[in-house]
DNA sequence: GACATGGATGACAGCGCTGTCAATTCGCTT
DNA sequence: AAGCGAATTGACAGCGCTGTCATCCATGTC
């Protein structure tokens, strides 16, 4: 049989109630009552029975993770995210539900909000790309859901988590130009993402700083899929001016275009250095291996979750903690033929 | 406010526990009164509070999905898995947790045990690798909670959803044959997972077929990772006698099989056939794109659960639902040089 | 026509917690 | 030593449902 709170109490010689702050973490109990019942707890191993915690009070300990299924990026990211956001909540007791939403189709709102209706999280971890989807932040506030993002473009009153992506981006493309080169390729990710913005804007900072005009040749648009990258890998070695190192914005695409280089007889490092971004597994596997920024994603959700559970617990407000990025440099660049 | 139930009763004119009685699709109700209470619960866009449902009944309304993320084979199935037991669980206004858990870790077990108590989930979806994993499956039958796998590997009184893997691979190396193969390489998955012996045992059993003897030094072990295709086949191209033809247990390791070929100077399908198994995104990405199996993962999720739930909701027994696998033949095969 | 049978319905308690508010104790002031 | 506010503790009701059991009524039986 399941050990209630009242057998707790009975065993520390308590009421219920005080029971019950101690599992909460509220005030106004001695330190020595306090202790007593922590150790009864301990001693019985008591589980605290959701259901009724938040069919009596006014909280769920249920947090909800929300993510695009439309133009889902790269479903490794999300996945490890999401590993990230349950080992936080797991370490507070929290319950985590995973919510699926297309971005611009008709029922997001109501998806939504039969989300709220019948699970009451008591708040939410949004990802990229809906981190700033105007309708659904309106509705949280609307509802009073408190929330927290990873990467969100918006970065006034966000709490969650960042990365300077822009910084990043520059970093690595003054590593391209240390190493001489002067035509750099950027291959752009899926239009209206933060990520995609950031990287392409840290480019330009660094082309720019170096005193080369911009070639609107070398931009070309992907989408953050392999596809994507060997596609625009083809328009720049079709260039008649080819570029002798390309920045994609993701590591997906980076392999992409690794690929078209293997098609057009172009050796990399040799004949051309390719980067990437997010440091995905496949990064160190590939040969040559891809010079990269390391984004730690599964980090990166459990802070967005930790602040989001600071604020949700009454541990301040919740902060948009910045966390630093790391320039892996690998094989996959090298200096200028 | 809320609607609760008693506010349906109330408009319906019967008592609560007749609302509950409809709410839940119990007998002994009169077809005129389920069609009022129904239409009431229409009419106030009527939704049970989960957390009292679970409190005062039985069932708690939950399905667990179970994964390794220890050697999590690829996380892209694992995301479509998840979406598509997501689904099925929406379907019935189940709500879904996910849970990952270390396979072979101490705390393997403990873990479990911790979410059974802690969330009492009426029933779970075992995911592979862990759809075998003895000390998993003996718990839970000792809890009591009732399980439904993707891809057991043992059949026997199992529910879920299962593919003729094996005949699918058999398929996929008599396609070959038929182009004229007959060095045909293969690299396995991950040792012990149904995938890796299934797919290994169709492949001996079309050469076999074929009445082609087995060479050892043509199967090579592999680890589901693109970085394993590529060590994989670097083996193989080291051979004094290349194979023809490479078929590798998933699309992954076959993508790193095309990029070693790329080093070697094989051209994919012309020097090399290769094929895979999954149908992930990438294989359609991919030039040549590949010749693979189609795996619905998503789909299989959906059966999963809806077996699981099935058997939750009192409807039946739940069943192994075999689904077919079907032959993608694309560009990465072609007759033998 | 008296009585057994089974389907339909409802009354009521209680699941395990928390919110509210009252009661008690403690430390300190004057 | 009395008095007072703050800290500590507890009593009790109730969150929104479901399980149990009692009741009622229509039907069939002899």
């Amino acid at each position: 049989m399941r050990v209630r709170l009242e057998d707790v109490a009975r065993a520390a010689s308590v009421s219920p109630k005080t029971v019950s702050r101690v599992l909460n973490d509220e005030a106004n109990v001695s330190d020595e009552t306090r202790k007593r019942v922590r150790a009864a707890m301990e001693a019985m191993d008591y589980r605290p029975h959701p259901s009724a915690r938040s069919l009596a009070g006014s909280r769920s300990f249920l947090v909800a993770m929300l993510y695009d299924n439309n133009d889902n990026p790269a479903s490794t990211y999300l996945a490890e995210i999401q590993d990230g956001v349950l080992e936080a909540c797991d370490a507070y007791r929290y319950s985590m539900m995973v919510r699926p939403l297309r971005m611009r189709s008709d029922d997001f709102i109501r998806r939504l909000d039969t989300l709220i209706s019948d699970h009451h999280p008591d708040g939410v971890v949004l990802t990229p790309p809906i981190t700033d989807y105007a309708p659904l932040l309106k509705r949280l506030r609307e509802r009073n859901v408190p929330y927290a993002s990873v990467s969100p473009m918006q970065r006034r009153n966000a709490i969650g988590v960042t990365m300077d992506e822009q910084r990043a981006a520059r970093a690595i493309v003054e590593h391209l130009l240390e190493l001489g080169h002067r035509r750099i390729a950027h291959v752009i990710g899926i239009a209206d993402h933060g990520a995609s913005r950031w990287r392409l804007a840290g480019y330009r900072e660094a082309m720019a700083a170096a005193g080369l005009p911009e070639d609107p040749a070398l931009v070309v648009q992907g989408a953050f899929t392999f596809g994507s990258g060997v596609a625009a890998a083809r328009e720049l070695f079709a260039l008649k001016q080819r570029p002798t190192a390309v920045f994609a914005a993701n590591d997906d695409m980076a392999t992409g275009v690794m690929w078209a280089a293997g098609e057009y007889g172009l050796k990399v490092p040799h004949d051309l250095s390719v980067c990437g971004f997010d440091d995905t597994p496949l990064a160190r596997q590939l040969w040559p291996a891809l010079t990269t920024i390391q984004q730690p994603s599964r980090e990166m959700g459990k802070i967005a979750a930790q602040q989001l559970l600071n604020l949700l617990r009454g541990r301040g407000p919740g902060q948009l903690v910045e966390i630093p990025f790391s320039l892996q440099i690998r094989d996959s660049t090298a200096r200028v033929p």
